[in-house]
RNA sequence: GGGCCUGUAGCUCAGAUGGUUAGAGCGCACGCCUGAUAAGCGUGAGGUCAGUAGUUCAAUUCUACUCAGGCCCA
């Protein structure tokens, strides 16, 4: 027996089962198992950060990840999928931070960096441990990850691959410190590289400010424009573009002033131009120093040019600090101007600014308060001394901040390493052109650009929970890298004032973090090398992970070249900069290939008014709570068909329950109706096969169609056109087999015996049912399992204990003949409904005739689909029209894309003449394929391929017509018409009574009936039809006292019925 | 300021290699059908295909610009 659903079908329930029988059968692992390891896809999943909360995109990024697995699977792949954890870096240090209340980065130091690491350490694993949030989140929504074997960033065996890596680069010279100008978060004291840069942008407010320089030799000043005022007490240059117009003028309260002419719109009040003049009439030019605290060695303060001065904004003049701008340290070096940099890295002024020594430059926000930067107080101090044009906090523009601490970034002059990255910039261009991006822009445009402007990746971090840079120094500045642990192994450690080596220590002390590495030291003919105390960027870790996770090279080498490139990853558009970079640059570094080949990118879930989802906004969606609600299956397939990944999704929880109700519930439903005959038939597929060609047409149709939609569903997930594949299954679930071949099969499913064609139509929906769960399976795991295993464990066709086992059908059989047939006589139906409803014309009252005009190549279709047709619309009998028939109106249309090509000019009086081509015409055009026109004094012979023929109208008929089909039908009735349209609405009111009843299907009746004289000779006229379809022994005049009654008014005659089992 | 994406019915989305009648679902109104269906079908209302200019016999589709939204960058 097959199982039947009730009719409050519960999701979750079945989800909930399902789950427990995937735990006890071991289904994932067998999912692999049974494949052939020569046969691999490979899949790398980015590691979440382990204390991030997961939210619905999260489901979004899971589901698309993991169907593409289970589509792979079941298509015969090996799909191993071991999961991962971020464990380093400023995330979990931040949390710790919070934690245990520190303020600022020194508390780590003084809390102990050992101590501080452990706790960085127990936190990481609590968070991986945690039986809520994320394994709970993988598991509820059924995604197949192994997370038992997840590789973990912060274990020794991932370092060491990472310092293998690393080392590799130095010995191909790809990383160098260099002092440079970094973005530098003053809260968290270390540099940040580009790519986490991108991470941070806000939007703000700062200063709008313009200052006047004195000239030393004129009683005139140059105008310059900042907008971070605490720059200028390290201002050391004014640069200006030697080509660009400035002007001098005379303001009335500013006196004289030197700008660019083309930012004169600066000046709000009255002036006189004084003279005009380019930039280079201003280089050389010496100045009064804002501010001397720091003094200089070198010539300073005069004017240079610069070729990065533009007039876009500003006032066409720029201050230069050469400590806190890329163009400003450049432009130093190259005029040899003074270096100064009162600023430590935290972001606060040295003690040589006495007035504002020790203050931050620019506002932070610390865990417990907010601690004020300097701006006011420098622009109050400048105004004071009239040197301030205008002030203002009105500069809005978007401005980087830390990704992690939120707060604004400087930049700032540091030493720190970096890889040279832009060696290989031509190398990653190359080889992002074989990578499949889905969709292509993201690759061509948005990473393409990113790999075009390629800068060298900003490698070290001045923290403490995070990746050591192996890297050694002597006092000379040379180098050792460290690239294992056998490395490692070589150098020594002190306890209690002697030497030990590490190798000599016990395996558990070796620990590759800090505080362990930095005291082990190297000596090399006679120097002693001591660790250089940076980390590197947690992006790097990731980045490692194609090799780091199988603690390649050291281990696992078969595993890793098997499984090397990815052949798929799919993660969010915030990681173009983010992994899919860091992963791109280490493999072609490391490995000069690709690390991916194809790749989905997914983007951001907005709420329904696509509003971004945040905490504060109160509209982020709980994951756990659509499952609870709708059920997992439904919140995945609503993720994915409702728009492309790529494509910014507006989540609307209605969104779901529409999908639950249209796609879920006629799936459920098509597979409750086969059940419930088959049950009573005792189908269990036990009979033969019945081969395709013996099968009914419409059989032989759907199947056809389900071929057909297997194909394309195929050649759409292999594109990974996700989305396309799934709404494909859904229509072909909801219209094709629901709603026809259900609908026009249910009759040889109602009849008692069971012969060839009853058998027939068993195994056709069995088939479909059956591969249509497959096709659901990657996208909705659970109930496609459900109806896979109810299908399969009776009939047992399939050897596989789990839909996720089975194997996706090939197709095989198309007749695309039938297909276009059906497809007629659909529209056909389509056109007599829409004609019987306007006319308000029940289709249960029967109809004599109806004709149908249609072009040549159709009229085989509905001669062969008369039965079909006629049965669906209740009609006696189908006429197809002839070409020539005279009662058929004909107009003609020209076919633009057909007469455009040939005719060009002419196409607007040739369309006004072939719309003007009366009846006689058409049929000589048609008859010769040939016509000569006059159009614009010109002959044009047209044929019939340019125009389109319609037949509008049909005399004296009711006519409804769409893409050359005609549909007329006639409305005369007869007194035998009549009388059967009386006899089906009896019909009706009976089944509707046994519904009522409730009686089962296969119950036979006896029927009485009372009422009007009419209406009983109606029924006595179809007394053997009516009988043969309510399962009735007899139908008898007269009332009953016993059985279940009830009184109707059909049409005009009233009439009482009594039902009752015999 | 630059790059990429988006703008089609009240809402969510299709689609159109440029062709004269632009579709679906939801929602609304009316009707129909139903012994699988809390479903389905039909009809109706609802669109300057964001705007302007250009190319073209023909633009909602191509081009340029503008506007609005999103993402990314400086």
């Amino acid at each position: 027996m097959f199982k039947q659903f009730d009719e409050k079908i519960s999701y979750p329930k079945i989800e909930e089962e399902i789950l427990k029988f995937w735990k006890e059968n071991n289904i994932f692992e067998k999912s692999i198992s049974t494949r052939d390891e020569k046969k691999s896809f490979t899949f790398y999943e980015g590691p979440p950060t382990v204390n991030g909360r997961p939210g619905i995109h999260h489901v979004m990024a899971r589901a698309l990840k993991d169907l593409v697995c289970r589509y792979k699977t079941m298509t015969g792949y090996q799909v191993h999928r071991k999961a991962g954890w971020d464990t380093h870096g400023l995330p979990i240090e931040i949390a710790l931070e919070k934690q245990l209340g520190f303020n600022q980065k020194s508390d780590i130091e003084k809390y102990g960096v050992a101590a501080f690491n452990q706790k960085a350490k127990d936190l990481v694993y609590d968070h991986i441990e945690m039986k809520e949030g994320w394994q709970t989140l993988t598991e509820r929504m059924g995604y197949w990850i192994n997370l038992d074997e997840a590789y973990i960033t912060c274990t020794n065996n991932y370092i060491e691959s990472i310092w293998w890596s690393l080392s590799e680069l130095y010995k191909k010279g790809l990383i160098y410190k260099g002092f440079k100008i970094v973005p530098q978060c003053p809260h968290c004291e270390t540099p940040l590289s580009s790519h986490e840069l991108a991470l941070g942008y806000d939007d703000v407010n700062d200063p709008n400010v313009y200052v006047k320089f004195k000239l030393k030799d004129e009683d005139a000043s140059i105008l310059v424009w900042t907008t971070t005022p605490w720059t200028l007490i390290s201002n050391v240059a004014l640069a200006v573009g030697p080509e660009i117009e400035y002007v001098k003028i005379k303001h009335e309260k500013h006196g004289v002033m030197y700008l660019a002419k083309a930012r004169l719109s600066v000046i709000k009040e009255e002036y006189e131009i004084l003279a005009e003049l380019k930039g280079s009439d201003l280089l050389d030019k010496n100045y009064e120093p804002l501010y001397s605290f720091v003094p200089v060695d070198k010539r300073a303060w005069y004017v240079i040019p610069g070729s990065f001065v533009s007039t876009e904004d500003g006032s066409g003049v720029v201050h230069i600090a050469p400590a806190f701008g890329a163009d400003d340290y450049e432009v130093s070096k190259k005029f040899d101007l003074p270096f100064v940099q009162p600023v430590t890295k935290s972001g606060r002024f040295t003690d040589q600014v006495t007035p504002f020594a020790g203050r931050l430059v620019k506002t932070i926000q610390f865990q417990t308060h907010e601690e004020k930067g300097v701006d006011p107080d420098v622009l109050r101090d400048l105004k004071e001394r009239g040197l301030i044009y205008r002030a203002g906090n009105d500069y809005k523009h978007s401005y980087p901040h830390c990704w992690r601490c939120d707060n604004p970034l400087i930049y700032y002059a540091r030493d720190s390493w970096y890889i040279r990255t832009t060696e290989i910039a031509s190398k990653m261009i190359e080889l992002n052109k074989k990578i499949n991006w889905c969709p292509p822009e993201v690759g061509a445009g948005r990473f393409g650009n990113w790999l075009e402007e390629n800068k060298d990746w900003s490698l070290s971090r001045d923290r403490y929970w995070g990746t050591p840079l192996p890297i050694w120094l002597n006092e000379d500045g040379e180098m050792h890298v460290v690239g294992s642990i056998a490395d490692l192994k070589e150098g020594f450690v002190e306890r209690d004032g002697k030497r030990v080596s590490v190798e000599d220590l016990p395996a558990e002390e070796i620990d590759l973090h800090k505080p362990f590495v930095d005291g082990v030291k190297f000596e090399k003919d006679g120097k002693i090398f001591t660790r250089t105390p940076e980390l590197i960027d947690v992006w790097y870790d990731s980045g490692s992970m194609p090799f780091a996770q199988w603690h390649y090279p050291f281990e696992n080498k078969e595993i890793f070249e098997a499984n090397f490139p990815s052949d798929f990853i799919c993660e969010g558009i915030d990681q173009t900069r983010g992994w899919f970079y860091t992963l791109h640059a280490i493999s072609t570094m490391v490995f000069g290939s690709v690390a991916y080949k194809n790749l989905i990118v997914n983007e951001l879930i907005l709420d329904k008014n696509a509003q971004k989802m945040s905490k504060s906004k109160g509209n982020v969606v709980d994951p756990f709570l659509m499952f609870d609600k709708y059920g997992v299956d439904a919140t995945r397939w609503y993720l994915v068909t409702t728009s492309p990944p790529w494509k910014p999704t507006l989540f609307d929880e209605d969104g779901i329950t529409e999908v639950q109700r249209k796609y879920f519930g006629t799936l459920v439903n098509t597979y409750n109706f086969f059940v419930l005959y088959a049950n009573i038939d005792k189908f269990d597929f036990s009979e033969a096969e019945i081969p395709y060609e013996e099968r009914p047409e419409i059989d032989r149709w759907i199947i056809s169609k389900l071929h057909s939609v297997v194909k394309e569903y195929r050649e759409l997930m292999e594109n990974y056109d996700v989305t396309k594949a799934a709404r494909a299954v859904s229509s072909f679930t909801i219209d094709q087999l629901s709603n026809w071949y259900v609908r026009r099969s249910r009759r040889r499913f109602w009849k008692s015996e069971v012969n060839k064609n009853k058998l027939s139509a068993y195994q056709t929906l069995f088939e479909c049912l059956l591969t249509v769960s497959k096709l659901t399976a990657p996208f909705a795991p659970f109930i496609s399992e459900e109806l896979y295993l109810n299908l399969n464990n009776v009939a047992k066709k399939d050897e596989h204990e789990s839909v996720h086992l089975a194997l996706i059908p090939d197709a095989t059989y198309f007749d695309a003949e039938l297909e276009a047939k059906m497809d007629v006589a659909q529209r056909v139906v389509s056109l007599t409904r829409a004609i019987r409803a306007k006319h308000n014309l029940k289709v249960r009252q029967p109809l004599l005739k109806m004709m149908v005009a249609v072009d040549k190549s159709k009229r085989e279709a509905l001669q062969k689909m008369e039965d079909v047709i006629l049965e669906e619309v209740n009609i006696k009998e189908l006429i197809v029209l002839e070409d020539d028939s005279s009662i058929v109106n004909k107009s003609a249309k020209a076919n633009f894309k057909v007469i455009g090509k040939k005719y060009g000019r002419l196409v607007k009086s040739l369309a006004n003449a072939i719309k003007d081509l009366d009846k006689a015409a058409i049929v000589e055009l048609v008859k010769n394929n040939e016509y000569e026109l006059l159009v614009d004094g010109e002959k044009v012979k047209i044929t019939s391929e340019d125009v389109e023929i319609i037949s509008h109208e049909i005399e004296g008929w009711l006519v409804e017509t769409e893409e050359g089909v005609t549909v007329a039908v006639d409305t005369e009735l007869n007194e035998d018409l009549i009388a059967e349209g009386y006899a089906r609405e009896f019909v009706n009111r009976v089944q509707n009574m046994r519904k009522d009843a409730g009686f089962d299907v296969i119950d036979r009746i006896k029927v009485f009936i009372s009422g009007d004289e009419k209406l009983i000779t109606f029924v006595n006229q179809f007394n053997d039809y009516i009988a043969n379809e309510v399962l009735a022994d007899q139908i008898i005049p007269g009332e009953s006292a016993e059985g279940f009654k009830q009184e109707f008014k059909i049409a005009d005659y009233n009439c009482t019925i009594t039902v009752s089992k015999l």
